[in-house]
DNA sequence: GCCATTTTTGACCGATTGGACAAACGTTAG
DNA sequence: CTAACGTTTGTCCAATCGGTCAAAAATGGC
């Protein structure tokens, strides 16, 4: 059979194919691409090697496509961002869905963020293309919202940046969050602790009130 | 000899052992530590790998010895953080000075990152010693000054991450930042640029002014 | 039940890796 | 000059890695 053509694959072959890539998402975002094994994505997968090597031509193409297909869900929270509807809502609603997926999906997370650490090898790509578009675009529409005097006029895309860092900091750096704020509150209180934090934060910074 | 006791060390072994440091940050911080080999940094060094396993017993014995001189100098700009003086013109600063950081010592910032990122196998003591207690110590200041009046109510600590996840950005994502900014202006340009968003972010927020 | 196709596996391979080691080299004090 | 010590290197090793391959096992259509 042919792995390679996507018309001719069965449904089992599906199957097999995302139980493959749920293992990897789990063992590439925990170790990056050069510290994660095969070995170690097909025990997880409760595989053989070689039978692993069936599904994908190589550990490469495994990365490759997760990446591929995890961009879409990872860029999802930056597309909902209407143009229509209130500045400040719209912008609060992406710090909070975006905090949701640092707190949902960690591990997409640390994957990106893996790859862009060491340079992109990898994913630099779909930087240059899709990223760098829809960031574009939204920062056009940031930017009327701006010259509207609906928000306060700054740089759209450090804004955008800024969002992206402080709420996948969360997920990227879990280990590190936690040390610091010990084992006081847990996995749900934390997250709320941190959209109340944010939002206070974009919304009104740190000059006191009056 | 015995590289072992620093007490012995002649100037020669202090410089081989610098210069080793140096190629050995260089390597581990753009490929993190299963992504290196010891024969990239012997070659970054000018010198054979024997030889560097000479003045260094292992690569982890390098990894150890080069997170834990670099842990000071990563946290002196929180150190400085000063109880008295006025609470935003020490925030503002503080900020500035781990921006600066962030456009001066990107290899040390994505060296952290790389370990973190992955559970933080190496650095995990150092962040639940001396971390936490210079955050504990720091947020108790801040604290101090939320109950004063003289900066708005929040979550010292988030406050502290959301300093460390923005400044930080610009080093560890560099080529996202790059890729997404595109070619327009330089280093120079950019960190002027980063400066004046975050400084604006963490002082009024976005809401229009009036 | 039988055959063709798909799936799974054990055995294997060449390349790379971290590290050991002894021999060679350089330097310097006496 | 030379013995002692510090430094450097070529060679080697065992372990691990990504990937191949042929043969065995399971599956499905007839």
């Amino acid at each position: 059979m042919d792995t390679a053509s996507p018309k001719t694959r069965t449904r089992i072959q599906k199957q097999k194919r995302e139980l493959i890539l749920e293992a990897a998402l789990e063992v590439f975002s925990q170790h990056g691409f050069r510290g994660s094994t095969i070995d170690q994505i097909a025990e997880a997968a409760g595989m053989s090697k070689p039978n692993l090597l069936y599904y994908f031509r190589s550990k490469e193409d495994i990365h490759h496509t997760l990446i591929q297909r995890l961009l879409d869900t990872w860029l999802a929270p930056l597309r909902e961002l209407d143009d229509v509807g209130d500045p400040l809502t719209e912008l609060r609603g992406y710090i909070r869905r975006k905090l949701e997926m640092a707190r949902d999906f960690p591990r997409e997370s640390r994957l990106f963020a893996n790859d862009i650490l060491q340079g992109a090898p990898r994913a630099m790509p779909m930087l240059e293309d899709e990223l760098k578009t829809l960031v574009d675009e939204k920062a056009e529409v940031i930017l009327g919202w701006m010259k509207a005097g609906r928000i306060a006029r700054t740089d759209p895309r450090h804004l955008i940046f800024s969002i992206w860092a402080t709420t996948q900091h969360y997920a990227d750096f879990d280990v590190q969050v936690r040390a610091v704020l010990g084992p006081g509150r847990d996995g749900e209180g934390r997250f709320e602790d941190a959209a109340r934090f944010l939002e206070q934060l974009f919304m009104d910074g740190l000059k006191p009130k009056g």
